[in-house]
Formats: C-alpha cells, structure tokens, sequence
DNA sequence: TTGAAAGCGCTAACAG
DNA sequence: CTGTTAGCGCTTTCAA
C-alpha cells in the first residue's frame, strides 16, 4: 500500500504538500496539484484513515444507534443515513441496541472513541444520560424529542388526527388502536394523540397491545380485535398492519366492508396490488439524511455547534380502506 | 480522555508495561497486572482505536456487505454476525451494496483500508473479481459458493427436494416457483434442483418472476400463480409467500384447500397464528456467526490461512399447508 | 519482568 | 505556495 511518503517521492514535493494538495487543493498551486494528483493516481494511493484519524482526531464514522434492522422503517433510515455520509466520504456504522436501554448504553460507551457523532433511532434511555452522551460527542436523535438536543421526528400524531376525523366522520364510535413496543416515544405520542382525540369526540378508542412490531405479532391480535366489534382499527405501523391483514384474509373478514383500517406509516404498504391502503405517510429516508446533515454540520462548524431539529410533516393517504361502519348501513 | 501515559503515571510504571499489562496479561506480573487494571479503571481508560490500529495495522472491524437490509435474511445474518463480532471487541460495518456490481466493487475499494476482513453476503461481482479482492484482505463468500474462497451456504435446494417429494406423494402434478432476484447465485441453484426434480418426476414446474423479494411483489404474484391452474406453489423466500398469501386471503384462495404452499425460508413465517406453513429453514444468524468466525481465525491465523467453508442443514418443515391437489380429490 | 526508544502514516503549526 | 519539524497514542523490538 503505498503511503504519502510514496506520493511525495513519485511527484517530487514533501509529504506535507501531498497531504494539503489531496485534502485541501486550494492551499497548493495548480501544476502541483495536477503533478500531486496524478502521481497518487499512478500508486493507486488510498489516505490511511487510521493514521488520520490519529492526527486529526476525527475517524469520519458516524454511529447509527437502532433498537433493531428487522423494522423496515429503522432499515430505511439507515440506508438513506449511510448513502448520505458516504458522499461526503463518511461511514455509518450501524449498531443494533435490541430497544435495551442497558445495552444502548453500553454501546454508546464502547463507540464513543471511535466515531465523531452519534445518531439515536428511537432510543430509549433517559434524557439525561443522552444528554450526557452528547457531552462528550455531537448526537443527534431520531424519533423521540429530546429537549436540549437536536431531534427529528415525524408528525405522525398529527396525520393520525386527520384519520380520526375522518373516521368521526363516516360515523365510526369503536375504534382499535394496535399499540406498539411500550418503549416507543413515537408510540406515546401517538396514543396521548388519541386519547386527546376521543376525548372530543364521540369515538371510542379500544387499545389493543403492546406489542413487538412485527408481522406475526398483528396477525396475532387480528382476531381479538375483530372480536371486540371494534369497526376501525389504527395500527402502530405498518408490518402489524399487514400481518392483521394477512389473518382477515384467512378469517374472511373483508377490508373495507367488515372493518376499516390504517397505519401510521406506509412502509411495505406501497406498491401493493389492489385498492391502495390509507397512510400517515412518514419519510423515514428523510430522517436519516436530517440526522446525517445535523451530524456534518455539528462536526465542520465550530465546537458546540447545535443545529435545530426538525419535525417532518406527513401526508396522509386517505383512501377506500376506510368506509362507513358495516352497523351504519343498516 | 485518558492515555496510556496517564495510566501508566497512575500506576507508576511505564506506558509499555500498561500496555503489555491490558493486552498481553501474562506478560507482567501478578502484582503490576492489577495496580494497572486499577488505574486503568480508576481513569476510565480506552485504547484510542485509531493508535492501536496505525501501529498492529488492524482496526478490529470487519465489513459486511449484504445487497439490502431491507430483506429479513440479511438483516438476521448481520445482526448475528455484529453480535458474535463484538464478543471479541470487534465490530461489523454493515454496507449496503444495493445489489450491483459496480456499488459492490466500490465499496469493497472504499473499505480496504479500513477493515480487517469482508463477508459478502449473496454478492453479485464475478468469481475473478472476488478472489482479486481476497488478494489484498481476507474474504468470506455467504450464499454463494464460490472456488478458491470460503464460503457458507445452506443447503436449501436439497431442502427444496424433500419438499418437492412431498408434493409429488400428494399428487400434485403443476407447481409454480417464484423466483427471487435473477443475480442470486441461490435462485439459481434452487431453479436448477427444480428443474432435476421435474426431470425425474412428473412434476411440471412453472417458473413465474423473478422479482425483488419483497412483500408486495408476492402480492403483485398471486392472481397469476392461482390462474395458472398449479396446485403448489413454492417461493423463493418467506416474505414473498406472505405477500403472495395475503392476496390469496383477499381473493378467497384457501390454503391448503386451493392451493399448497411452502418457502425457501422461515423468517417472519414463524411465530404466525394458525397452522403453521411448509417451510426450508435456513439458520440466517448462523451464517453470520459462521462467516465472523471464518474471519477471525483469518486474521488471527497465520498469513493465508484459509478455513474450510460450509454447507450448512435445512430443517425441512412440512405440514398441512401442503395438502392433495384440488382436482385429486375428485 | 520491565523500561527506553523508535515508529506506524498522517496533519498542522511554523518558517521561509 | 512549500518544506521542515513535531507530534497524535499506541505497540514493539531491544536492552537491562
């Protein structure tokens, strides 16, 4: 592997223009740049990162902290947050915490020498350890609000609203809400939402749950919740919501006839064959790349740079899935 | 931050005593051994990684790069491979390769000085290219095999047959296959067992996709596969036969009435209510811990050791979901 | 068993 | 604009 001192002998100058000619072009003039550039080029000349990184304090990784990959909305966010910071020639490094806060802890400890930021999706620790986390390096937060820190997240709450009054509208009292993992912050908020909403409204709002969100875990509930004469039903996110799907399909329930339904995010959802389903559509790609960005600008710009959150709007996909209450035809 | 030298000032010795004391215990003294654990405790002392990996020439990472994280083997395959990784302190970036060739290629570039090793899971880059990259890190091929490298694949096909058998006994005589991605080197082979199966049997096999193996593109399926007239189906992975069921479900297609059903893998099949579903189980995470222990003893071997590969066992499952075809009952 | 010293490959003052 | 000089924090001979 040849190194700068290569560089340096092959273009005729000293390591050190090598290194200011490959890293900061302006400082070096034009012909030895192009000399510089094309004898790095010839050795096939890679910049070792550890040595850098030693010099420079910076390793150029981010860590991506998730409860887990199986959720496709975590996975989508990690993609976008890797492809993101690999165009400015950084890496993501992806850590699975489980959803424990112990473990997330014990991560968050064990990288924090290696990488210059943190992002959290959906952590669950106290607010006061992520703060203290973010002392000793720039994290931004996913998911969750966490005052004093920089954190993105969705409104999904708010385009769940948007689908209880649609709801309220076609004439719907009972209403399911499968929750999601206890843990969840997004899960919170969006029951607060609904219990806000039922609250002003003749809706009545069942919760069903907690549960893991996964496809056999919704599949699991269908039943009970069809049992419950419950005519709507609201899903944590999408998987739980194919997986109730898959089990009405099998028990002959029919979508929208015998109970309307909705998820709060459209992940896996998309691109299905028939009548589309309704969506508090959230940009889980979004959020990764906001996460990335706020990383980049905390890292370049000076110490103790605190860029502001941000909460993503929705859109909410109203479509057939929800129709008036079998009761309300008569 | 603490550095070996405050330790060392801490413990009263030198920094190469605290050295060889945290990596290389028996080295030192009883005595020295714990005074430096102590102060090395006391500090909250880390190695800084960038040191440690400029001077031995190892960062203690290893790549991973799977086609997408989006597919539930992949990511079961990584999650086990970063956790059996991090028992022995090292770490596994996950990169996401999209599934092409020339991203593949990149990153295996982009990543050469920074890992100690590569596990390529399912990659698409031809054999050359393969061995070429092996020249310069240590390599291990997952789901593919592939000369010449280490490689650890399951043995679906054979699990296929056994399957394939079965529905011979029941009678079937038209059974669909939905193949996954056409760059699977799996898909491959699982297509060529089928074909040797039909060939000694009369089973008539119709291929139907290939298509991403994703939920909605089994769903995008089914109608297809049902007016074909065949009386099994058998898909490439679990999430397209739940894609493809779920149809069924909402176009009144029973299982196993209508149609037997079974896939090449049990991911996300497990833990469904009702009767469970004819499955070829793949031990995913096992791959992964396969593959992270293949690299270890790579790096930590001798130069060019290179361990033996593995097939890894199907647990072949198979129950009601496989059924008499419709038309033999009369 | 321990310490001194050299050096991994790069960057960042500091002169010139 | 460019070269010289010091390290960054660790591991590893080599001597003692």
């Amino acid at each position: 592997m040849a190194s700068l001192d290569d560089v340096a002998r092959e273009a005729g100058v000293s390591a050190s223009t090598v290194s200011r000619a490959l890293s900061r072009p302006s400082m070096v003039s034009e012909p030895t740049l192009l000399r510089v550039r094309a004898a790095a080029e010839r050795l096939g000349f890679r910049a070792n990162p550890a040595a850098r990184a030693l010099t420079t304090g910076r390793s150029g990784f981010f860590a991506l902290l998730v409860p887990d990959l199986d959720n496709p909305f975590y996975s989508t966010t990690a993609t976008a947050a890797q492809e993101l910071a690999g165009r400015s020639g950084r890496r993501v490094i992806i850590a699975v915490t489980g959803g424990d806060a112990d473990r997330e802890a014990e991560v968050l400890g064990e990288l924090e020498s290696q990488v210059d930021g943190f992002a959290l999706q959906s952590p669950v620790g106290s607010a006061a350890d992520l703060k203290e986390a973010h002392r000793r390096k720039p994290l931004v937060v996913i998911n969750r609000r966490v005052p004093g820190l920089t954190s993105f997240t969705v409104d999904t709450p708010g385009g769940l609203g948007t689908v209880y009054d649609r709801l309220v509208e076609l004439g719907h009292r009972d209403v399911a809400y499968l929750a999601g993992p206890p843990s969840s912050w997004m899960d919170r908020r969006r029951r607060e939402e609904l219990v806000e909403h039922a609250a002003r409204s003749r809706l009545r709002v069942r919760v069903f749950g907690p549960v893991r969100p996964a496809f056999a875990e919704g599949a699991a509930a269908a039943r009970e919740i069809v049992d419950s004469g419950c005519t709507a039903m609201l899903v944590y996110n999408s998987l739980l919501l194919l997986g109730a799907m898959f089990e009405f399909g099998r028990m002959g329930v029919r979508v929208p006839e015998d109970i309307s339904v909705a998820a709060a995010d459209d992940i896996a959802l998309a691109d299905l064959p028939g009548p589309p389903i309704s969506a508090v559509l959230a940009p889980a790609d979004e959020l990764g790349r906001a996460a990335v960005s706020a990383l980049v600008e905390m890292v370049d710009g000076p110490a103790g740079t605190r860029p502001r959150g941000r909460r993503l709007p929705t859109e909410v996909r109203i479509t057939d899935s929800l129709a008036p209450p079998r009761t309300a035809h008569g």
